[in-house]
DNA sequence: CTCGAACATGAGGACAACCTCACGTTCCAA
DNA sequence: TTGGAACGTGAGGTTGTCCTCATGTTCGAG
């Protein structure tokens, strides 16, 4: 209340009639194709207005700026990202854990290619001050949080501050070669992540072969 | 000649004075600090000049555009980066792989620590069009092939398709390490960057596992 | 049907960043 | 010493983007 009266990176006006909403969404979808183009900061609210076939005038009618543009792209992707997570891993929960791995490593290489600002977003939003940090670090630390937990499952003698930055290892390796293989052509892509896997799967029968042996 | 009198991200003026060529080398760091502090897009060549005691004029009397600026700052970065990785490796040619690794580590440890840009350099020059994106790629390809003809001798074994790939994920995962680790604080990113090698180091014991039991 | 609220529009104000250019200063070869 | 080349300067022209606002249109409850 002192600082703002409007807060910032949100929403501006919540759409009531179906008009207007079918245009909220027509817009977050404009944003996330032209971030995905050009990235955020080439990316322009008219070229972004033009996209959803709407004027400029309407589309600060719901996002205040630019930069709430960007947040409503990411958190959707974001909770999608959340989401699709869980659900893999509860649905495999108890399985091997190289089919667990498999499994995960394959769901988010097809997110990858469903959501075409999936690079533009994950590149800018850390970078970003504000709202998008916050949401991008707690979809990270919740995705790092849930494998520790997998992980200590797998791995019950691994001390606690071990599992913590396997986690943030995997995690961090496994993301970082989806992004990196986006500069790859498609079937050095492919094999650029066969091979992460195999590389994960040496390194987790190294650090759960005290299970086996146990 | 048919499109530019100017080629394009090329310094315009050899300095041949000692006053300007000291003014060249000032510039230079000073686009270096505001790039590694704001990033490309939000960088501003009156903030470069101001911070290198100079003037707007002087600044575009060396350099035509931004763009020249950055590529100047990612060229010198680029040569010292493949200089190092060609001094480390050479210098442990044919030491254990571990050790080597471990050196080319913490070699770039010490180089990120040293150069402020390196992570804005690297986090944009892909992204950028023109010279600065040949160069990134040029040194990046560098140290991939070294890589690979490394890996070749301790792995004879391995056929020259799968040594390109895991050439390259190991230079992909490091880097990237590398560069997730500037999230982390100090204690942190000193253990993700151990588990790192730790994880490579057990992904190639597999992989040279051949070797062993020839 | 009617009237107010919700919605839509796009010309243009405000501002910021890149880069130029005309003029002034410093250097050095002869 | 001196003339001309190299160098240095910074106010401002140009451009492009964010965002506003006054005006017009559509919707739906009563």
């Amino acid at each position: 209340m002192l600082f703002s009266m409007e807060l910032a990176d949100r929403p501006r006006r919540i759409p009531t009639q179906a008009r207007s909403r079918r245009r909220y969404e027509a817009i977050l979808d404009a944003a996330a194709a032209v971030f995905a183009e050009v990235g955020f900061d080439a990316a322009t609210t008219e070229a972004i207005a033009a996209r959803a076939d709407t004027s400029i005038g309407s589309l600060y009618q719901f996002f205040p700026n630019k930069r709430a543009l960007f947040t409503g792209v990411a958190e959707r992707l974001m909770a999608r990202e959340t989401a699709l997570f869980d659900a893999v891993t509860a649905e495999r929960a108890g399985a091997p854990w190289p089919e667990l791995l498999d499994a995960v490593v394959g769901a988010f290489v097809e997110l990858r290619e469903t959501e075409p600002a999936w690079h533009a977003v994950w590149s800018s939003a850390l970078a970003l001050e504000g709202e998008v940090k916050d949401t991008a670090e707690r979809c990270h630390q919740h995705i790092v949080s849930r494998t520790a937990a997998i992980l200590a499952g797998y791995a019950p003698g691994l001390p606690p501050a071990r599992v913590e930055i396997v986690a943030a290892l995997l995690v961090e390796t496994v993301a970082a070669m989806l992004f990196a293989s986006l500069r790859y052509d498609a079937t050095r892509a492919r094999a650029l992540l066969d091979e992460t896997t195999r590389m994960v799967r040496a390194y987790a029968a190294e650090i759960l072969a005290p299970i086996d042996a146990k």
